[in-house]
Parts: C-alpha cells; structure tokens; sequence
DNA sequence: ACTATACTTAGGTACATGGCTAACTATCAA
DNA sequence: TTGATAGTTAGCCATGTACCTAAGTATAGT
C-alpha cells in the first residue's frame, strides 16, 4: 500500500481535506491507531478510514498492522516535498528585483496616456 | 474582491487543482492579465474565470482592472501563510526525540510477547 | 467455542467541483 | 458609430467527494 512516490497532485488533493490535515496535525506529534485517529471525528468509522486511505495514497502517512491493530504514521519526507513547492514559488517570486514595478509595467502604456480612468481594484 | 483573511481551508482549497498552481506558478513570474494566464489551458474562458476566482477568494492572488484588462498579481504573504502550516507540522514533529521509538511504542506490549506474529506493513 | 473488538468491504446518496455554451457588457481602435 | 477585443454572467451537465448503513473478516480475551 505505501506510496513511496506519490505526485504532488495526490498530495495537495490529500491536504485539501480539513479532516485529513487534521489526521496529520495528530501525526505529527507521533503514531497512533485507527480507533485513537477517529475518536476526534463525529464520522462514521468507514467515512474515516476513506480518509486515512487518501492520506496514504498521497504518501503522506502509512501505517502497519499487528494483531486488529493498524498503527499510522507520518511520513515527514512527503510533508516536506510539499513545503519544498511553496518554497519554489516564493523563490522565483522574490528573485524578481521589484514586484511593483512589473506590476506597473504590467498594467501598461494606459497609466501615461490615460492616467488614472477606469481604475478599479478588487 | 480581496479577500484579505481568506481561511487555511479557503486556501489549501484553491491549492487543489493543478491548474490553480500552474497560474501560481505563472504569477510567481510575475503578473499577468486574465488572456495571458488562460492561454495555456485548453478550457474555455469562462470555466478557467472560475480557478482564478477561487485563487482570488484564498487570497493567494489579487487583481486590477484597467480598460478592458484585468491583471493578476500573487500575494506572497498567503503562500508564506500556506507554507507555515507545513513548517509547524514538521516542527512538531522534529521535536519528537525518537520517531522510531515512538512507533515501537505504539504498536505496544504485542512485540513482547508475541514477537512478529500476525505482522503486516502495507 | 463464543463474544467482543478493531477494523474492512460493499454499495448507495447528496452535494460540490470543474467543465461547457450562449449571451451580455465595457473598452478600444478605426 | 461600428466592429473587434477582453472580460463577465447565467445556466446546464457530468463526475468526484464525502458522507452514510449494513454486513463481513480477523484477532483477542474468557
């Protein structure tokens, strides 16, 4: 079941959830079973464990079995490879030398030939 | 339009969909009008309007319109925010003295007693 | 063997999401 | 003022997502 690669898609889809990011808030601060994940949620156990598996299939957790008992965990290597696109973005943004000024430039030859009409910010 | 305090859901939300990071990715760049961001994707207008709504509504991106054009900027501050979630999960996380430990902990008294039996890793 | 526990699987429903076309409005350029 | 350009709005449709209940399987405890 682990996916040791999994792709960013099945990882921000896997995040969107607030019950998912919830699950791995938990994670964080170590391993826990099924029933110990659940017991937070007012969902029904099946509602749940779908849950868990999306985690798993972005990568994000796995887990192991012993007895009735599956033990989750985090896998922080995947957490951190999402981080690591937010990074990027930012990187790229403030290398631009002024964001302001291409922003200006952006909006154009207007600005000089027709100061200031139809302006209009949202 | 801004969306000033736009919420973690509103946001991971509009971090979903893979063609609302490529138009991220695009605006990291630098900003762009509304027929430049859409000119890569195949879709029709109106349903790439829709991405660009919910990146607006998470406050990731903002814009201005100035005669017929409406430019697109990014907000860094709302993908440091998104970012930060990460940071503190992995944060946590770190500061567990040992993970491994912990997990051998979790899976509890089984491993004393009943050495290996039954054990399934997925 | 028998019951409780801890998931697991199967299947169904309601609503959200992402896509479309058609039709409209507001500039801009000639 | 007329046509082209750049968005915008409205409304429809297919699929995906998140939930549910019911029923099943595998261990653990007595």
């Amino acid at each position: 079941m682990a996916n040791y690669q999994a792709t960013l898609e099945e990882i921000f889809q896997a995040l969107a959830d607030p019950t998912r990011r919830q699950v791995l808030e938990r994670l964080s601060l170590g391993p826990a079973a099924v029933s110990q994940l659940a017991e937070p949620f007012a969902m029904a156990l099946p509602s749940f464990l779908q849950h868990l598996k999306v985690l798993e299939q972005g990568g994000l957790v796995r887990s192991e079995k012993l007895g009735r008992v599956r033990t989750y965990y985090l896998v922080p290597e995947t957490v951190k490879r999402a981080r690591t696109w937010f990074d990027n973005q930012l990187r790229v943004w403030d290398r631009r030398f002024d964001q302001l000024d291409s922003l200006l430039l952006a909006l154009d030859a207007h600005e000089t030939t027709n100061p200031d009409k139809h302006k209009e910010v949202t």
